[in-house]
DNA sequence: GCAAAAACGTACGTTACCGAACAGACCCTC
DNA sequence: GAGGGTCTGTTCGGTAACGTACGTTTTTGC
């Protein structure tokens, strides 16, 4: 009917709905383009569009008084940029930047308020998501205190990649050290680490994984408490095939 | 009708509900003490019942693979503990502790469900709460990273202040450090500055707020973003009288 | 009333990360 | 193919918080 189907259903929560949802959300989904630090939304401006991420990588964030971001949570092809239009606040203190470049579909967040409100199916499945959203969030808090620059580096390797096709993210030393908060400097010193460790390989802006299994032998406990944690909340079964 | 009435809506959240959702639940909610110490839910473990403090404070907590606690986000009198159990997911990874000792009313888990499903007023106001309580997560992320020991203290007596009456809080410095996740001694010091500035006053288990206004400016911007988005989303007038 | 436990105080070496400054390497453009 | 911007590497002093150790004071319990 549409070709935009098979591509949309890339996104995890577009590939969990039912047939007859799916079918009606057809015509209420639009391509959009997510280019490298597109914000998509910003502190407390209400969201004219919800994002249903499927090559491109979203962080939230929060930005300080004095400039400096902090990272929250990252929003991949398994989520939705806009939880707060459904969830009833509209807005929230923390802004939505792309992270990694690529594609998503949008909808006019009053159209998925009405869906969220009419279809038990959908509130199920934003619900549940929200749910593992709050679990990224948390784990980001305890990493944030008590683990190595090292560990959450691995850590956050992870998250994007598991959100990426292939084994290779595009972004700088300097976009991951404003990710998590530290200087550029520690993020050389951590990756050069890896390097030396035969885990990664990297060069001016790309990072290649030779050794996932590695990478997670060195990350902190956080990072499999969210993934198992998005697992159980979203298995796979209910995803894209 | 029921003695438990008026102080059951000491809870933000039961106060904001409408009459006619407030006349059944008062044959679904039941009184219970929190004492001190005591676990509300395990990792991975479904709650049987949902909790609404009133006087007790509730610590959402992490405990690493170590043993050692992080604080994710705290509840009391303007929330849930259990929020889980309507967004789906039954259970976290996470664990809940009593903080501050004191009361609450708790519903069985069914039950609350139940009424997520039927009321609207319900599920509105229980999603903006989770909303709010998301923003005190992602800011507790934050605030880990960039702030210093004090100024996080500092946002920490303000949210323990907000939940309970009058100006003292009955609690040790070794309980703060864990929720804190650093050492005994930092909050050793972090107090002492605080009671040499004239803010605080204290002596085994007792903290008594001398100047919350100084406390306030001493704190980092995290107390006031947390606070004000509260405020938003649930707003006094919603509240109880 | 005395021992034991609980809570708080202090001190010292260690460490991870910061801030700043600068140098080299790569890349695009003109 | 020169030059300017971007990205990465390295260094060095500074510091906040850590781990550890041990004291002191207050409370509790028999």
């Amino acid at each position: 009917m549409t070709e935009i189907a098979p591509d949309a259903r890339r996104n995890d929560l577009l590939a969990a709905l039912p047939e007859d949802v799916w079918l009606r959300w057809q015509g209420l989904l639009e391509r959009t383009e997510m280019d490298l630090g597109r914000v998509m939304y910003e502190p407390g401006v209400t969201l004219s569009h919800v994002y249903f991420p499927t090559t491109a990588i979203v962080s939230l964030l929060y930005v300080m008084e004095n400039g400096a971001p902090g990272e929250i949570a990252v929003v991949g092809n398994e989520g939705i940029v806009g939880v707060s239009i459904f969830m009833g606040g509209e807005s929230t203190p923390s802004r939505a930047v792309v992270q990694s470049a690529g594609y998503g579909y949008r909808m006019k967040s009053q159209a998925l308020k009405d869906e969220f409100a009419t279809s038990v199916a959908v509130l199920r499945v934003l619900l549940r998501y929200t749910q593992a959203l709050i679990t990224q969030m948390s784990q980001t808090a305890v990493c944030n205190r008590h683990h190595s620059l090292d560990q959450q580096l691995c850590r956050w390797l992870l998250l994007s990649l598991d959100r990426l096709e292939g084994d290779e993210l595009v972004m700088t030393q300097e976009l991951i050290a404003n990710m998590l908060g530290v200087r550029r400097e520690g993020v050389t010193e951590g990756a050069t680490n890896l390097q030396e460790a035969g885990l990664i390989r990297y060069t001016r802006g790309r990072i290649t994984v030779l050794d996932r299994a590695g990478l997670e032998r060195r990350s902190c406990e956080c990072y499999a408490v969210v993934k198992k944690e998005y697992d159980r909340l979203l298995p796979s079964s209910q995803r894209a095939a």
